[in-house]
RNA sequence: UGGCCUAUGGUGUAACUGGCAACACGUCUGUUUUUGGUACAGAAGAGUCUAGGUUCGAGCCCUAGUAGGCCAACCA
């Protein structure tokens, strides 16, 4: 098919610049850069799918790269789940990657830095470094250490090295310029002595390289051309520059660094910090909780690789504040799963439905598997005289509007009959137990009768009561009650949360979905798509639901 | 009160080296439909933060202002 020429994003336009400048197509290589401190969310995404879509787009690799510079948040875990996050995106790295393979290379290099005369062990406590920071309108002061001698220097730093001296009692610090505009050029922290294990490399390290002594090394080491992250590191792109200034000469190759802004989601937040917090409070129950932002959350809520993808696609990428409403996302996943799920019925607040002129006994009727598949084919349901419809499908008298189950009009049932509503039964306090109703037999569904061809302006799912399933059901609402939780100066974002975020409930199912296995999508038909939950098992079916369908009923309520 | 980044319909992105603002979501109307879903057809909705300037012509360039964001972890 035709394809549009599709406009080029800021970032894309900067490559194809650079393809006409100095560099070749075979140089280009990208990573995608995660710290292994928390799960993978949606942000995530976007940058994942902008890097390796820059690695398919232009044929180059991209190293899944760990920023593991930080043993006290670190853990192999997280590891684990972020290279099972980026798999099922359906995304392949050239080569994995750790920060912490390249801590021999970037100790050597520091040590050249300290005889160059570019670093410098500072013995201050962390409170007079900050001191003497100075302020954004304030230059900073001169550390007392500041013009120690090389050798001193090096002796201070080996002893670090090795953890003979004690936790915080030194930092390694870049000697750049305590008065710059630019507060990280103020004489950055290289190294912190830390005395800690590290989920890689053990105890072999007493110091561990910071951030912006690592990331640019990093890619300067794998020969990355692009280096792409969010806009709160375009002040370090300064230091970036310095830093491979300093290892490099001119034959290098040297990478680039540049800065776009991270995708915000309405009515959830995307900070890890923040996430963690979610699960270590128990608002919900781990990182994959199917309310979660995060990419195993939407895995485990039913949201699909490609729909993930194509939202991310959708919103682009560009360098100003954004808020993408929830609304797009969940655009992108009924887009697909319309095309691929099967439509079963299952009925999630029932009332019984009782047909007063059907015989006892049942019968098997054919109804199709996905109107917008061909190819999917039919199945059998069964039906009976008493089944469950949905309690909201019916009311005594309604106006016009109303195209569902009314005493004395008619509705068709599903793939079955065309029946007419007739009395119902009430309790005490007047709730409806049954409703009664009469069914047209020669309305049948695909019987190509006269009666079947009727006209009926409703059509209502069901299930039939003594073939239908059990099964819980988890409805998910959003996570938060406004759309930017954490954007309010005086409250805190865990204000906002929604209490009614998970309902559990238990629905009527049919049969069919006994043998439904994990992570399977269905449509309810005029309900919503489900999946089967991790937790579910033949005894006890659970299913999640995904996103409702668009409802424009309910909108005129 | 320093430096830097950003500013286009409700939301998100476009508009190639300046040439009467486009696409998607959302909203609203209809048509089709054994899902009030889907599909299809159509509509409303911004004159591009403000004020100057350059130009035959500016959303794109320049200046100033305004608003929002980022920067003072031994976090990333």
């Amino acid at each position: 098919m035709s394809e549009g020429k599709k406009s080029l994003n800021f970032i894309e336009q900067i490559i194809e610049e650079d393809l006409k400048g100095s560099y070749t197509e075979q140089e280009l290589k990208f990573r995608f850069p995660p710290e292994p401190n928390g799960y993978l969310h949606i942000g995530h995404a976007s940058s994942i799918c902008l890097n390796f879509g820059l690695g398919e787009r232009y044929n180059a690799p991209v190293n899944l790269r760990f920023d593991d510079t930080n043993p006290i948040k670190e853990e192999q875990e997280y590891v684990d789940a972020i290279k099972e996050d980026v798999v099922w995106l359906g995304f392949k790295w050239d080569k994995e990657c750790y920060a912490s393979d390249y801590f021999q290379q970037l100790y050597d290099w520091a040590v050249e830095l300290i005889k160059s005369g570019n670093a410098y062990v500072d013995s201050q406590s962390s409170a007079e470094i900050a001191d003497q920071k100075g302020t954004p309108t304030v230059p900073g002061a001169e550390s007392p250490y500041r013009n120690r001698s090389v050798s001193e220097n090096v002796e201070l730093f080996e002893k670090m090295k090795n953890g003979e001296t004690p936790e915080g009692a030194h930092v390694l610090r870049a000697k750049i310029d305590m008065t710059s505009s630019n507060m990280i050029m103020r004489d950055p922290v290289m190294y912190r002595s830390l005395h800690k294990k590290h989920h890689r490399t053990g105890d072999d390290w007493k110091i561990y390289p910071m951030y912006d002594w690592a990331h640019g090394e990093s890619d300067f080491i794998e020969s990355v051309s692009h280096s792409f992250c969010t806009l709160e590191f375009l002040p370090h792109r300064e230091l970036y520059n310095w830093f491979i200034s300093k290892i490099s000469n001119n034959e290098d190759f040297i990478p680039k660094q540049r800065e776009f802004a991270r995708r915000n989601l309405s009515h959830t937040i995307v900070s890890k910090r923040k996430l963690l917090q979610l699960v270590e409070n128990k608002v919900v129950n781990s990182w994959d909780d199917p309310r979660m932002p995060t990419i195993s959350g939407f895995r485990r809520r039913g949201y699909t690789p490609s729909s993930i993808k194509k939202f991310a696609d959708t919103i682009g990428i560009a360098k100003r504040e954004n808020i993408i409403d929830v609304s797009l996302l969940e655009f992108c996943i009924r887009e697909d799963l319309n095309k691929i799920a099967p439509r079963v019925m299952g009925v999630l607040d029932p009332v019984k439905l009782v047909i007063t002129n059907y015989e006892d006994g049942e019968e098997w009727l054919d109804t199709e598997n996905n109107p917008e598949d061909e190819n999917a084919g039919t199945r059998k349901i069964p039906f009976s005289k008493e089944l469950y419809i949905e309690r909201e499908d019916f009311k005594e008298e309604a106006n016009r509007k109303f195209f569902r189950l009314t005493l004395g009009k008619e509705v068709r049932l599903k793939s079955a009959y065309i029946i007419k509503g007739e009395s119902v039964v009430k309790d005490e306090n007047g709730n409806i137990l049954e409703i009664h109703c009469t069914y047209d037999p020669k309305s049948k569904s695909g019987s190509g009768s006269e009666e079947s061809l009727r006209k009926v302006k409703g059509t209502l799912h069901w299930v039939s009561i003594s073939h239908a399933i059990k099964a819980e059901i988890r409805l998910y609402d959003r996570l938060f009650t406004v759309a930017a939780p954490d954007a309010d100066k005086e409250k805190d974002f865990m204000d906002f949360i929604n209490p009614d975020s998970l309902q559990v409930i238990t629905g009527y199912v049919e049969p069919s979905l006994k043998d439904a296995s994990v992570a399977d999508k269905f449509q309810f038909q005029r309900i919503g798509y489900f999946c089967i939950d991790k937790e579910s098992t033949s005894e006890n079916l659970i299913f999640n639901r995904t996103v409702t369908l668009r409802d424009s009923w309910e909108k005129l309520n």
